[in-house]
DNA sequence: GTGCTGAGTGGTAACGGTTACAGTTTTGTA
DNA sequence: TACAAAACTGTAACCGTTACCACTCAGCAC
């Protein structure tokens, strides 16, 4: 457990300056000869210079911080590994936080990431915390919402999808088949995806001309099993909906279950679209139409406004990036029942 | 953006010196009503330490690093998950790296956290880097290997499975049923999990005086698509298996995906165990029986050695913790079909 | 020869915490 | 009231790196 060689012991052992061996870590101009025995050097010596010391020094780091609700939600779990796999391609590392959902646990996360000077943040915020983001930009941090984005920021960037386009897709691709009576579960309608979403359904409904009954909107947690209790009022409704699209990713797999629980065969009895593909929505029977949101991009995106920033090449106005999601049909969509009024 | 207070501008103004904002902040002795007043200074300033000169005084830091193979594989993703929130409650933070299994992703990894100077590494080891680890090691960096192990880094930490016994568990289950034709799908043997999930299924089959088929063990790389075409391979057999057991979480989904589209009913003509319970094991058709990991349990420990390593709480030998993992017998598993050859 | 340029190099003061040690005040006891 | 012990506070030296400025020394034009 020796300790580690340091920028000193390098440039003693390679009998230069230690700013020559700085300037070797740090494109400066060094001549050919002498970098080669400061890199001969640095390689003997097992040399790793210290993080620590080269960020106090510096503004910020090229740490970016990732604050999401909840990896245990396959969404968010294959965002964070390609924004894992985006940041290294980079040379950035990622600091992981998880809010689920809870506006005092993302405090303490933007808390941590202001005392480790991070150099970006990429988030998706509960929306209870203001203040906290606002706090973190002014000190010079660059935030990147990604998935949902909030209206009083107007400083961050953001990356999300349409999502009030892809709702309307969901929708329209119901009543194409025929349906009328459609429900739609949604996010809390205080996020801007749970927003946009039913904006969405809205429209596609109203301009298909169709009378929309308000106990066929559900907006409920992303937290909990409130996806099984709201599929079983609806259920319970003296008239079903045919058609039900879940645009809460995180109560999927309870919406689902219930489903599975009742006597209702989907699509015979009711079509199914559900937000976001993974890997489980083609395994189960039947195998569920999806709203397929483009992971690769958003993270894509995400990195590469993180580290832009970071590294002062985007001075611009915050962005606004919108992919689309992709609507993949398979069977859990079909026409209604024949016998369903209309 | 104005530039962020430190502690002289907080000793400053609370009239105190910087060794009494230290303090302040570590515990240390102060007095009361001074203690109050640093507090309120600190507080109207928004200030906040920064980690990196804390970190650049200090030998390590309190950040642990944790190093897996892919987030997409819900094992991994649950155990992240649950890896950050124990040790956030321990007021630690998590530097996420992930390998794809690559060891020069690995390697890469592993310098970046000497030079962050992690306190401690939770890591899933791809086995490629033995000289790596031993270099952490050595650099004072505790490392706890979860849910793999490597026999030839006997200073590490282990939590893991009882990988032997939960693989005999599960053939035994089939064996009781009546199964005589078991197959095993496994990781490969170069990795501690295949090879202890194929000698417990070994041990179960030899006790049970059945012969071994070794056509019908099958140690694929977790990368891929190979489960699925280990299943086609399988199937394609003149004899083909009446029980299957899927050792290898990342193939599962390929695995079943490929019995889905084949004309084999489960549990009818083949009985089905999988490894690791996931949110939708549940979901598919028929429900999945299988051997459940306590992913709880294994981040508990996992981070509760890495902290207390980190704080010098734990000083003896390297632990081995093994956890058993629990059988859930679904609709996926029966007795073998009655016209089968015993 | 002088002055100028520019590449290569060296010395050293930050950066913002912690901490050993010395100094000062408060408290306890005879 | 005196004096020792306890409790608290202040100073300054680190930790490892980079930024900044100063310097040397060719090469070149005049």
């Amino acid at each position: 457990m020796r300790k580690p060689a340091t920028i000193r012991d390098v440039a003693r052992e390679a009998e230069v300056s230690v700013a020559v061996v700085s300037r070797v870590l740090n494109d400066g101009t060094v001549a050919p000869s002498t970098k080669a025995k400061v890199v001969a050097t640095m390689e003997r010596l097992g040399y790793q210079p210290r993080a620590a010391a080269r960020e106090l020094q510096q503004r910020a780091t090229t740490t970016i911080g990732l604050v999401l609700t909840d990896l245990a939600n396959p969404f968010f779990a294959r965002l964070a590994n390609r924004v894992v796999w985006e940041a290294r391609a980079r040379g950035s590392h990622v600091l992981l936080f998880t809010t689920q959902e809870d506006p005092h646990l993302e405090a303490e996360s933007i808390e941590a990431l202001v005392g480790r000077s991070a150099g970006s943040v990429i988030a998706t915020p509960t929306g209870g915390n203001v203040g906290g983001w606002t706090r973190l930009i002014g000190l010079g941090i660059n935030v990147v919402f990604v998935d949902r984005e909030i209206d009083e920021l107007p400083d961050a960037d953001v990356v999300a999808i349409s999502n009030d386009l892809s709702a309307e897709t969901a929708t329209q691709h119901l009543l194409d088949l025929g349906h009328r009576r459609i429900a739609f579960i949604s996010g809390p309608l205080s996020t801007s995806t749970g927003r946009d979403r039913v904006t969405g359904f809205r429209k596609a409904m109203t301009r298909a001309g169709v009378d929309i009954d308000e106990r066929l909107i559900c907006a409920i947690p992303f937290r909990g099993d409130s996806g099984s209790d709201a599929v079983g009022a609806l259920l319970a409704l003296p008239a079903p909906p045919t058609g039900l699209i879940v645009g809460n990713t995180a109560q999927v797999r309870s919406a689902v279950h219930r489903l599975k629980q009742s006597p209702i065969a989907v699509p015979d009895d009711l079509s199914l679209i559900v937000f976001d593909d993974n890997p489980w929505t083609e395994l189960v029977s039947p195998p569920l139409s999806v709203m397929r949101q483009p992971i690769d991009m958003l993270a894509l995106h995400s990195v590469e406004l993180a580290v832009g920033r970071m590294r002062g090449a985007l001075t611009e106005s915050p962005r606004h990036l919108r992919v689309n999601a992709e609507f993949v049909q398979r069977s859990s969509s079909a026409p209604p029942p024949s016998d369903t009024s209309r």
